[in-house]
DNA sequence: CTATGGCACGGATT
DNA sequence: AATCCGTGCCATAG
């Protein structure tokens, strides 16, 4: 199904040609995390594939020491901070490459497959992953892979916002269903929200008390002192009753539903949702010193060299008849595999070259230099299909030489720039300005975006509405 | 009555 | 062919 729009002439030729055209597809289109898993597999069932304790650049095809990059294509060759350098790294501790801000759970996982297992993430993934639309899907990976170890949410719904370029209330809609999942109330960004989703819950079964809600949201610091007499004058009910509140809490409810360890077994092949954790590019400038040139690195995931095993190269030459056919299949699959992952790289590092070069303004000052750009424009230039260009942007991270981790696809945002100029303008902002003069400022500026775009994305971009934004600036200043 | 958010449509992008 | 994104229209809250 994958290959319908691939007809015309190639067809009738060797099945070699269109399973190498899939397998290409599919490999480009995977994550440095996925890769691994595809690679591990591969090595687990098929024979004819050898991992040797041999690195080698995948670029120019030296012998690499045990750990880090090529260090010949990794070198500048000038300090020219005008070049930049774009090479393919093979690393066999990208896992703790983390520079992700804000997250301090899994810094480095001494077990490489420590990301890969089914852990609470996982575990909420599937419980929701059928109720949502492909979009809330990935909503839904990021807000999984940025729980604490309570299972509490440790990012801010605008970063959510901001990097899947929608808006907060579709956000919270996929908040509140990964809070309705076991355990309940994970997800939740504070100890209130999580037993207000456990209420939520139990409301549909069971009779719950009359005020526990707004006890919840509202008194909750009295609450946890067990101050029954000032509870019960806020809500104005009896002293009994705040106390069988308090009791009904502390009977049905978990505070930190999400706590405790989930077991660390495996997981097999499943088809794994995307979790964010590593980025999948980095780029940083040499020795962190901003005047030395750019350094792109696409990592790829290696723990040695992939190769046809020898022993069974020979092997199959002597072997009887019947097991041929069965062995060179093998082979076969096993040489695929290892020239469409140098393709992967190869078309990485061809893309990464272009896209750096057009949106370097973006990656050295921010949000306000992106470029526009379509895949489209890319894949013209590099004369490739741009299906081809989708399936490698797809799916990537970034990390920026701020450390900061973005989607690829950012590369190609069309608004991200006038969001960050709408940005400016508001923080700027004397009066908290309403939509249509913000519509207004943006038009001064050569911008012209209807009325209605503003509103989404200050939504986006988790700004409130001018009136509320007004109390906010007071409440500060 | 004004500002904002929801829904849905159509053109662009992938 | 499927999806994304900007926008217009309308309901609703303030």
């Amino acid at each position: 199904m994958r290959l319908s729009h691939q007809q015309g002439q190639g067809q009738s030729q060797s099945p070699l040609t269109s399973a190498h055209i899939a397998q290409t597809m599919t490999l480009l289109s995977m994550t440095t995390t996925e890769l691994l898993q595809t690679i591990d597999l591969e090595l687990s069932k098929n024979p004819a594939l050898e991992l040797i304790n041999e690195r080698r650049c995948p670029m120019c095809g030296r012998k690499l020491p045990p750990t880090g990059p090529c260090p010949v294509c990794s070198q500048p060759r000038t300090l020219d901070p005008e070049e930049t350098i774009v090479f393919v790294s093979p690393r066999d501790d990208f896992y703790s490459y983390s520079g992700r801000g804000g997250f301090d759970g899994d810094n480095t996982p001494e077990d490489p497959y420590a990301s890969i297992n089914i852990d609470l993430p996982s575990y909420v993934m599937h419980q929701v992953a059928p109720d949502l639309e492909r979009e809330e899907q990935k909503i839904a990976a990021m807000i999984l892979s940025n729980l604490d170890e309570d299972g509490f949410l440790a990012i801010e719904i605008r970063d959510i916002c901001r990097f899947h370029h929608t808006t907060s209330s579709s956000v919270e809609r996929v908040l509140t269903k990964i809070r309705h999942c076991e355990p309940l109330g994970v997800g939740a960004r504070s100890i209130e929200e999580a037993l207000l989703a456990q209420v939520d819950v139990l409301a549909e079964s069971t009779e719950v008390p009359n005020h526990i809600r707004e006890a919840i949201a509202e008194h909750f610091d009295l609450l946890s002192k067990h101050h029954f007499g000032e509870i019960a004058k806020k809500l104005r009910v009896t002293n009994e009753e705040a106390k069988s509140l308090c009791h009904f809490i502390s009977e049905n409810l978990n505070p930190f539903p999400a706590r405790s360890n989930w077991g660390n077994f495996r997981q097999p092949n499943d088809s794994s949702p995307d979790v964010f954790h590593q980025p999948d590019i980095l780029i940083y400038y040499l020795n962190n010193n901003p005047k030395n040139p750019l350094i792109i690195e696409i990592i790829t995931p290696s723990r040695g060299t992939l190769r046809i095993n020898p022993l069974f190269q020979k092997a199959l030459n002597k072997s009887a008849d019947e097991k041929k056919e069965e062995w060179k299949k093998d082979l076969d699959k096993a040489s695929l595999l290892i020239k469409c992952i140098q393709q992967r790289s190869n078309t990485m590092r061809q893309l990464m070259e272009k896209l750096v070069n057009i949106q370097k303004s973006f990656i050295i000052q921010g949000d306000t230099y992106l470029e526009p750009l379509t895949r489209a424009h890319i894949a013209e230039a590099l004369d490739v299909h741009e299906s081809t260009i989708s399936r490698a942007v797809a799916n990537k991270t970034v990390q920026l030489p701020n450390k900061k981790i973005i989607p690829l696809s950012t590369f190609f945002d069309r608004s991200l720039a006038v969001r960050a100029i709408m940005r400016n303008i508001i923080e700027n902002e004397i009066h908290a300005l309403n939509d249509t003069e913000i519509k207004n400022r943006l038009e001064k500026q050569g911008i012209k975006i209807a009325r209605r775009t503003v509103a989404k994305y200050r939504s986006m971009e988790g700004i409130l509405p001018a009136h509320l934004r007004r109390i906010e600036k007071f409440a500060t200043v």
